[in-house]
DNA sequence: AAGAAACAAATAATGGATTATCTCTTGCAT
DNA sequence: ATGCAAGAGATAATCCATTATTTGTTTCTT
């Protein structure tokens, strides 16, 4: 990561290293669970130990970070049990938030979502090879998709559960990533939308994401099966047992 | 405000201050678009500054106050926009919540709707009264009702819908309350959902909510034909003109 | 060998001082 | 009387030292 002192901004200290951790969170660098060490990060980031705190409390806010009093801050833990419930209020959610955004799009709207679809047809680095660039492009085409839904905080809330989701993506990249016609998926989503036919472009968008979540879930059932080797090799663990 | 070293608790000062300001923001004491003063605020709570603006850190993650660069923090304002958007969020959202704890729900769930439902009919202070057992009351049924849905993070965002909503309510608090019979709809909402009319009880919840914005709606119109004389004297005008 | 206790090291949490910036007040120019 | 600039006061943001607590390691006991 580079220091604070690398970066010319005019944001507060705390907001720059708050943005820095939430994208470390997001991209997979800090891993669900993995100790949020203030001392370190101060060290890090070339700050003083209460604005890493501040960012962290922000963090925590908004449930990306946990912070247990005099143990410290973690990056909020993962768990199947999670997901599940992830998967279904994000299809019950995004799929309000689509069918207010069909209702209320105008033409600038579907306009953004060819857009966006060009540019993640055209990305390279689909699952299993998974870049930066591609993720990047995958979220902005979910977003536009829904931008139009007249909701700032459906807006919010879907977003946040979209982070949610990125982050059981990435935690998922270091599995096998079994076949999938992903732009298929996209394509039919964007049909069902442009065509304006609420219920298609709904249940395939629910379809997107119940398949993401089993894409998950294959992985872990098949890291299990490898036991605990692999297991060690991938790091810690985040996915609770019980 | 009890000074910090008035409350025997485990948790870190942070966590204490934080609650506390939580609250009052909820609680109406501290307004929205309110600044919020550090200094004060630790002087307040016996703490230090850098307490106090762990705790605004943690508030602004959760979007109940707002932090702007080198000017500080300040409780996050309201809007008719955003209550519109607040209403017909909470409306979709709480709406599918409760479907799914219809589904869900078990007789311990049914038992603690009544519960929560003769405890609120029972309490003082309903509109215009409004008092905080009042409140808490009706937080809690409505939050029973939509317990049983069986997700942690619906039952996350619904919570924080309806901390908004309070705030709103709060901001209206001071404000001419129409008629409505409220014991009505509260007793058609627990009808319908323990008869597991998924139909009628969502549509029962919806008016409710609609009706509440309604009736803040009214309340602005009211207070705007009233001139400025009274908005003076109710404090800060919350409510952007434009 | 396993568990408990003691000790050392690391870390969390906080207070208070310092510096930078914003807001308010006063004085001057038009 | 109005608007602008300068200065004073208030406040935001950060740093660093200190204290308390947790974690990890070593030693002792059974």
């Amino acid at each position: 990561m580079a220091t604070v002192t690398d970066v010319a901004d005019k944001s507060t200290l705390s907001e720059i290293v708050y943005s820095a951790v939430r994208t470390a969170i997001l991209g997979g660098q800090l891993r669900p669970g993995q100790r949020l060490k203030v001392s370190d990060l101060a060290a890090e980031h070339g700050v003083s130990v209460n604005v890493v705190r501040e960012a962290l409390n922000r963090l925590t806010g908004e449930q990306l970070a946990r912070a247990e009093p005099k143990i410290g801050f973690a990056v909020t833990n993962l768990s199947l049990e999670d997901l599940a419930d992830l998967v279904a209020v994000r299809a019950a959610i995004e799929g309000t938030a689509l069918r207010w955004a069909i209702r209320h799009g105008d033409m600038a709207w579907e306009s953004q979502i060819v857009a966006a679809h060009y540019r993640l047809a055209n990305t390279p680095g689909e699952p299993p090879a998974l870049t930066n660039d591609w993720i990047r492009a995958h979220s902005d085409f979910h977003a536009q998709i829904l931008s139009a839904s007249g909701s700032p905080r459906m807006r919010e809330i879907t977003r946040s559960l979209s982070d949610s989701a990125e982050i059981y993506r990435r935690w998922s990249l270091s599995l096998a990533e079994p076949r999938r016609d992903l732009a298929r998926e996209h394509a039919e989503l964007v049909d069902a939308t442009l065509a304006r036919d609420a219920e298609r472009a709904v249940s395939a968008l629910t379809a997107h994401i119940e398949q993401t979540r089993n894409t998950i879930l294959t992985n872990v059932a098949a890291d299990a099966a490898n036991g605990d080797g692999q297991a060690h090799k991938t790091g810690q663990r985040p996915v609770s047992r019980s």
